[in-house]
DNA sequence: CCGCATCCCAAATGATACTG
DNA sequence: CAGTATCATTTGGGATGCGG
C-alpha cells in the first residue's frame, strides 16, 4: 500500500476505497456494531469480504475491534477518532447517493427479518 | 449497473466508486480540463482507464464531453450540474487526504514538467 | 457466535503498440 | 492530440468447509 499518491484524493481512496469500506464506516458512524449486526445489515457481502474489510479498515486505524470471550462470545466494532472524523464524508456520500435514488426512482432493498438468536 | 442497494452509500460508490473517478472527478472540478491535461495530471493511470472512466462518467451524467474538431484538435471535459453537485464530497475527501498525509509526514509526488507542445 | 483457510472465477486495472 | 486494440496481470469477490 505504499504507492506513490499524486494527489490527496488518492491517498484517501487508498485507505476508504472500495466495494465496502465507506459502507461499513457508515454503519459504524450511527454507533458500536457487532460482527453479525454488519452483516445482517450488508446482506450483499460475504464473511470472508466483511472480515477481510474490517481488518484492514482496524489495521489503518480507522476502526476498533474488541473481543469478548464470554459465554455468548461477541465482537464489537466501532469507530476510533480517526475513523470518525470520516463522518462527514460518509455522510456526504449517503446524502449523494438519496438524492440521486430518488431522482431516478430508485428504491432500495430492504434488510432481511430478525432472527430470534441473532442478538 | 442495475444492482440492488440496501444503503444509499452502496449507490454512490456504484457511480463514483474505483480507483480513479473521484480523482478525475476533483482534477475537473477545478475547471475544464483536456484530455491530455487530464493525464499529465495522473501519471498513474494507463490511456486506457482515463478514456474508460471518463466515459463511464459522461454516461452517467456527471461529465461533459465536447469534441472540436479543428486543426489543433481537442477535447475538453468539464462537469455536468449533477457532477458538479459533488463538489462538496470531492472537497472532503480531498482534505482528509491531506490530513493524513500531514499527520504521518507522506509527502505527494511531483507532477512531470512540462513539455513544449503539451500545448 | 465469529471467524479462518482454501480453491476458484470474474472483474478491474495495467502495459504496450498502433491509429484517425 | 486523443484515443483503440490487444494482451497480461492484479485484485475483488464467492462458495465451501473447518475451528476456537
Amino acid at each position: 500500500m505504499t504507492r506513490r499518491y499524486h494527489c490527496p484524493v488518492e491517498l484517501t481512496l487508498d485507505v476508504i476505497g472500495g466495494r465496502w469500506k465507506p459502507v461499513i464506516l457508515a454503519h459504524l458512524k450511527e454507533g458500536v456494531h457487532r460482527y453479525g449486526e454488519l452483516r445482517r445489515r450488508m446482506p450483499g457481502i460475504s464473511e470472508k469480504m466483511l472480515t477481510q474489510q474490517l481488518r484492514e479498515l482496524e489495521s489503518d486505524g480507522l476502526v476498533t475491534r474488541a473481543v469478548f470471550a464470554e459465554r455468548r462470545p461477541r465482537v464489537e466494532y466501532s469507530l476510533t477518532a480517526e475513523g470518525a472524523s470520516l463522518g462527514p464524508v460518509l455522510q456526504l456520500l449517503y446524502e449523494w447517493g438519496e438524492r440521486r435514488a430518488g431522482a431516478r426512482g430508485v428504491a432500495f432493498a430492504p434488510l432481511p427479518p430478525e432472527t430470534p438468536d441473532s442478538r
